[in-house]
DNA sequence: CGCCAAAATGTAATGGATTACATTATACAG
DNA sequence: CTGTATAATGTAATCCATTACATTTTGGCG
């Protein structure tokens, strides 16, 4: 493997201006610029990236923990984190930590070690406040998810306004018997979205029913999703729509409702969340709150991109959200 | 930031000292040893990985290339590639390639970068005589997919086997006039599945009727499933048995059947391939094809843990696959 | 032609951990 | 109590690219 002191030799120069060539400095003769770029290709020099990461102090690399990529919602972040990263020049880590704090924090210490130079977080509950510590020693974004208190940078949707959308519009169809589906997670857009179903039905003076509330796994699973369905459609007073936490869910609501022979949209309104999970691969496509998915990713990586320049504090994005009405739901 | 050589100070010893002590070399008195834990406790230090990468000559970090990490077929490798990883005490790198092959060198360029010790490539083409020169050079594994010539280490399923027994399976139930969707990509499962298709029917006198060969697009999508689909089903002398090249063309196929007006599987069955795409979260549940995928993930990595130590050559390992009969398919 | 500023290039220190080799401390035999 | 093997620790070179500072070259002008 060719150093840099081989491509000065071959070259006839220091490596100082090797060196110079490599990044593009102006002080550097045409001439010898070329003859190094040469002895460049001729020795297929490649610099060492452990070394100048050491020199530089940086490593042009970030982190990504999430607790587990196989699920679409993050992937398609990942995707946008990525494309934006490799567009800058940086190389993405992945640190997969099946929802296990531990190894979240086993993660971060890789910024310690100075393995990344920054790192963007998923899932993050809303208890954890110790990412507060973290964040103010080293460039750290959350994204989706974010811990209740204590500012650090994120980018998300407005899931309190996105599920207040979806209520608005439930109520305006007639509805008045509305379930939901959450989960027994401890993310914010959990209690932000259980949130907004309460305070839309009171402030249309619908009365909140905890029969109508069930909570599904804390990774919305279509089984948990149809069990949490079948139990609340075998109710007296059943509902006549049913507003899921996720897509998944939703379909796991309607497979369920099938089976109880309740028809969907008429006999019952079901809405999803995120628009990730084949939405529109059965019919009834269902209706839903879009994420903006590879854009989020794509926040979040220049966000953390600012806070490892520039170092810019506590940095909110909030992205929009589309409301997508389809098949599943109707009024009354 | 703390150095070692701040803990050095702080314990009183020499940098060699501490530097054994991370180690867990023996030649370290008891005392002296505990010495040195409490000051890099009190200081908390943490080795910089660039300065050890530079002296060690490596990175503990492997390079994962592929086309797409959306794709819920290599999350799944991913997943299992991963959590390999970590137990082994490695990083990984993802590499985006958007299937982009001028992005899948610059992403192997690392390796000669020396940002990671070893790579692992997803969605090689058949053709791609160019991987093996790279693989002579670093250590570099193939997963699922690799050129039809040269020795490169790798790990996949056997396809043609797999596809043997997707169509002894069907003309088993006595079906004559089966069709395959196979796809537009150069992917060695690709042609595989395609010979094994048409030598099971020679092999069984069934004439290879062009007309029931459609090609859908390159990344199997649920659309051009669904078009190939209808394309072959329209034919006047329309087939009973359809096998595809993946689940979501399958359920693009089913769902071009249900709008002509065909049921599945009465009146044609429907086989798919991966089993990891929502195979069983819509009736009819579909027969398949299950590809080890997180093993194939964990497999990888072991085939590359041993390039980048023992420095082994050209492993090949391949991996079984199960037939699962669902619903999707029947007797004529 | 000589002088000076600007341009071009070179020398050597630097970053932080590892490790070959050197040195010192310890233990035990004689 | 000395000698020697062994354990414990230290010193300094090394990995390779970057860069502050030093030196040389170039070009223009008087």
């Amino acid at each position: 493997m060719a150093t840099i002191e081989d491509v000065a030799k071959e070259a006839k120069v220091s490596v100082a201006t090797v060196s110079r060539v490599l990044n593009n400095k102006k002080a550097v003769k045409e001439e010898t610029c070329k003859r190094v770029y040469r002895a460049i290709d001729k020795l297929s020099f490649e610099p060492n990236m452990s070394a100048r990461n050491l020199r530089r102090n940086e490593t042009r690399v970030i982190l990504i923990v999430t607790p587990n990529i196989t699920n679409p919602y993050y992937a398609h972040i990942l995707a946008g984190i990525g494309d934006c990263a490799q567009e800058a020049g940086y190389s993405a880590l992945i640190h997969n930590t099946s929802g296990n704090e531990k190894r979240v924090k086993a993660g971060l210490d890789m910024l310690k070690k100075k393995r990344a130079d920054g790192a963007i977080l998923f899932a993050s509950n809303m208890d954890s406040m110790w990412i507060k510590e973290y964040a103010d020693e080293y460039p750290i974004v959350l994204c989706s998810e974010y811990p209740a208190k204590g500012h650090v940078p994120r980018v998300s949707i407005d899931n309190y306004k996105a599920a207040q959308d979806v209520m608005e519009y439930i109520i305006g169809m007639g509805h008045i018997r509305i379930a939901t589906i959450s989960s027994s997670n401890k993310y914010i857009s959990t209690a932000l979205r259980l949130r907004a179903y309460k305070e839309s039905l009171l402030w249309h003076n619908i009365e909140v029913h905890e029969d109508y509330i069930v909570y599904a796994d804390a990774d919305y699973s279509f089984m948990s999703g149809k069990e949490a369905a079948t139990k609340i459609l075998k109710q007296k007073n059943r509902p006549t729509a049913i507003f899921c936490i996720s897509d998944t869910i939703a379909l796991g609501a309607i497979t369920a409702a099938k089976e109880l022979g309740i028809d969907v949209p008429s006999g019952l309104s079901v809405i999803g969340f995120d628009d990730v999970d084949d939405t529109t691969m059965f019919h009834p496509y269902i209706t839903t709150i879009a994420q903006p998915c590879y854009d989020l990713g794509r926040q979040a990586f220049r966000i953390l991109y600012n806070c490892m320049n520039d170092g810019k504090a506590d940095e909110v994005t909030v992205l929009p959200h589309k409301f997508i009405i389809r098949e599943s739901s109707g009024s009354i």
